[in-house]
DNA sequence: CGAGTGACCGCAA
DNA sequence: ATTGCGGCCACTC
């Protein structure tokens, strides 16, 4: 309905900004819901010049891992990660199993499915 | 307007 | 199990 310009910037950075505090997600669960499952990279490429209002920090790789790039680096990440309430590995891993959100109304099996 | 790149993911050997 | 390559879409220069 009505305008759809870049409506996959517009799906991602909402999904984003939806993201809980202490709760993280994954590209391809973004680019999943924004319409492109093989988009993942795109997310990326809107992260880092989308909106810096966005808590991009909440969103991790598939492996759990934070993402290189991030101002400050994956230490400056993983710091933040953790003031969020977020568990960081040593290795800046997160547990993606534990942490891992999903929006309400989209989620296609939860963790209680498991 | 055209080309290149990207904070990824999945599969193949 | 690990490593390497391709692919898709959008954004930027």
């Amino acid at each position: 309905m009505e305008s759809v310009d870049t409506n996959f910037r517009q799906r991602v950075e909402a999904l984003v900004a939806q993201i809980p505090q202490g709760r993280v997600m994954t590209y391809g669960q973004l680019a999943a819901l924004a319409g492109s499952a093989y988009a993942a990279r795109i997310v990326g490429g809107i992260a880092h010049f989308g909106d810096p209002d966005l808590p991009w920090q909440r969103v991790v790789n598939k492996q759990g891992g934070l993402a290189s790039g991030y101002p400050g680096g994956r230490d400056g990440h993983k710091q933040v990660l953790e003031a969020e309430g977020v568990s960081v590995s040593d290795d800046y891993y997160v547990s993606v199993s534990e942490l891992l959100w999903w929006p309400p109304g989209d989620e296609p099996a939860q963790q209680g499915l498991l």
